[in-house]
DNA sequence: GCCTGTCTGTAACCAATGTTACTGTATATC
DNA sequence: GATATACAGTAACATTGGTTACAGACAGGC
């Protein structure tokens, strides 16, 4: 654990902070598809990824999904953070994308943190910063871009965070991460594929340039 | 200031905190319209509302417009937070819908108010988790309703922020706010009225049960 | 009164998206 | 190889929302 720290983290965090890291953390490893958090739970620690990703996405009562965004190395659930501190409930679901690494943090050193260390005030209120403005983002383009705009945006993200140019979905989940629908999609992918910007296969579209 | 700060904040904040509030923070009333901050600006005070309501929206660069959230008594704008801890830019306009009070705190303390006193973390946070939910209320209503129920969610919000069943605007001001046209925003409107639930005058809405 | 500009109502039309239904094809399993 | 299942392509249609255009109603200033 302390190598996957120091390297992920080490330039943010003071010594005296990564020492107390170290004694109270718990290094996690999870599967791709893993539920790290669930709408309606409680959540009792906070997460500091290492490596991999997390999808975090929406869901209203009628089951309507929606992807909000993508956490990465060095990121941190804001919205663990809130409910930590309100001891309220999870408004999200959080789910990992590939296998990820993480530390996690039991919540009662969070407030005692914040109050000690200024760098970990500094991350945490960078980390509120960062998921505020990917949330506008992401309200942005549902407000503002028409569908095949987003759908683009979705798959230049999607395969940014797999590191290549393969976005292995099928058109339903594509849909459903887009909260739209899978004829709806795959349209609009052929039309992307006959533009000569991306190649349709089974499971699997190769981007060529978007 | 002094009572002003008291009925708003003085359960919130501890004795202390009061009292440095009191020596550093500016009050200020501002009239209905006043700008508090515009999109790529820098931030330097942030805001404690005490009266009145401040609506928050964003503006891409086509010039679309959207609303986020209103801001009330006992409310911050926590993008003021992020903006001055992270020396960023506003992604965000706010604009005065009534008269309002406020108490501007200069942005050095807060980086100093957050180590020292448990009761400004807790609003600091409490305010993150509260803006956190409405921008997300605000997305579900976007991805997942239609026009007209989104409609009628501002025209309850609108007139609940000014106390009353009386929403005084234009139907071109509602579409701008909900990012829609003017035609259709009047056709969804009459057809609330053919159903009895609202009232159309010019230049109001009066709302009866919606 | 009479203009003038603003606000609202309405019709006709269009584009984007969602829905239903049916087809063919790849893949896996037996 | 036969069968079943998941996936993708496509057509026809419905609905929502946006656009254009125009007419009438109201309010303010003269």
């Amino acid at each position: 654990m302390i190598q996957e720290l120091k390297e992920g983290y080490g330039h943010v965090f003071e010594d005296a902070l990564i020492n107390e890291i170290l004694q109270v953390g718990t290094f996690k490893e999870i599967p791709e598809g893993f539920k790290l958090m669930e709408i309606g739970h409680y959540v009792k620690a906070m997460p500091l990824l290492v490596s991999g990703a997390i999808k975090v996405y929406r869901e209203d009562n009628d089951g309507n999904e929606l992807l909000l965004y993508y956490l990465e190395k060095g990121d941190t659930c804001s919205m663990t953070l809130t409910c930590c501190m309100g001891d309220a409930k999870s408004e999200v679901r959080a789910v990992a994308e590939t296998d990820a690494k993480l530390i996690m943090i039991p919540v009662q050193k969070m407030e005692e943190w914040t109050a000690k260390y200024k760098s970990w005030r500094n991350f945490v209120f960078e980390s509120y910063h960062s998921r505020l403005n990917e949330l506008l983002n992401t309200l942005d383009s549902i407000a503002f871009d028409k569908m095949d705009m987003r759908l683009v945006g979705y798959l230049k993200e999607k395969a940014r965070i797999n590191n290549g140019d393969i976005v292995q979905n099928t058109h339903q989940e594509i849909a459903y991460e887009l909260h739209s629908s899978r004829v709806v999609i795959s349209r609009l992918l052929k039309k992307l594929e006959q533009m000569g910007k991306i190649e349709l296969h089974r499971n699997y579209i190769k981007l060529l340039q978007l």
